[in-house]
DNA sequence: CGATTCTTTGAAAACAGTCAATCTGTGTGG
DNA sequence: CCACACAGATTGACTGTTTTCAAAGAATCG
């Protein structure tokens, strides 16, 4: 089970941020000149709790989370990012601190990653890449909003019915104990919500 | 029981704008042009959910609230706003959806508002300015990542434990049903917590 | 003070977590 | 290709935590 053919990648990149704003076909190659391909097999890591993140990870393809581990060696899921999200610490990407979380891929995937600093330099270089990313980020701001609401105010059915429809098909390729552990509750809890549903 | 004197009230914004940036005296004038004094006394509100947020709001002095009501009637507070944070729905700001949240003040509080489109305006105008608020979404993003965190991951009393850490303080000033609000549990829990620890 | 708002306490019920066993599918090495 | 190991899902009985409901006690404000 490979990630299938290597070639047209970068595309992925490029349709996804011409959905997003005017990119010129020059904007996009100063782009690509910054991306690096990194193929991710099922449990690879794309970073370990210690290290610093030296890397924004787009994927083009497959799934990958970020979590943490507890003093018990529970994993604690803080979100998942398949086709079409970013990857990475954003905390210590800016502030160049050990990262508190892991990031691994949950299937054979495909990451187009950029440096840190050529990340940086083209925020700076290309005036629509910095806005498209200050969107993307104030996005996910509101997304982290919606789901702090969902965590205080629903029961652990209604957080699986929220998750269902925030994340369609996602529940369908990822295990199951790790759809529990991003809402915050056991496998079995999971398993009997799901007997319920049905 | 007033918010004492009237007078100084753009200076607390000023020294924290400085805190955060280098902005000229010039800038601050700018800044000051924009603002809005808004005496808000405890309970009255700055936004109903419904309404189009048109401010973005400083606050100088006191605590709001911003929350959600459900359809038994409960309050699920989403964040507070104290002394030197910023209130106001983000997403409606961006947007000009109406807003899902509510937003009131716990205390007797004052606020300095800017309009929604001088606020892009002073953004554009002021790169200081917009970096300064571009940092500040950002680490209200890593925050709520960290509250993520302890929501799916901490037990009641853990909450309650990281709350007292994050807001130090707060706890004495607000309803204790509030901060029950904010954490995901009810009243007679936290009161049992509180019991337990001393 | 009287009224309201907020907190505490108790008992019962609902809910989710734990532990342990079983069942299922998948992939690997012989 | 089979057998086995392993990761994942389900089930049951039990425990523990949190909610709910109801009532009574503080504290605060006008």
């Amino acid at each position: 089970m490979h990630p299938p053919h290597p070639a047209p990648t970068f595309d992925v990149l490029a349709k996804y941020l011409l959905s997003k704003g005017d990119f010129t076909a020059d904007d996009l190659r100063h782009i690509q000149a910054a991306t690096l391909l990194r193929p991710l097999r099922k449990r690879q890591y794309l970073l370990h709790a210690g290290d610093v993140d030296m890397y924004h990870g787009f994927v083009a393809q497959g799934c990958l989370r970020t979590y943490t581990v507890d003093a018990k060696g529970g994993e604690h899921i803080i979100y998942f990012a398949p086709e079409n999200w970013w990857a990475g610490d954003q905390e210590s990407l800016a502030s160049g601190q050990p990262s508190r979380y892991n990031i691994d891929a949950i299937e054979d995937s495909t990451l187009l990653l950029i440096k840190r600093d050529d990340f940086v330099r083209l925020r700076q270089e290309l005036p629509v890449f910095n806005s498209v990313i200050n969107a993307i980020l104030y996005r996910g701001f509101m997304a982290s909003q919606t789901r702090i609401h969902a965590a205080i105010s629903y029961s652990a059915e209604e957080k699986y019915r929220e998750f269902l429809h925030h994340f369609p098909g996602l529940a369908l390729r990822i295990p199951q104990h790790m759809v529990a552990s991003y809402l915050g509750m056991t496998t079995e809890t999971l398993s009997r919500i799901r007997n319920r549903l049905k």
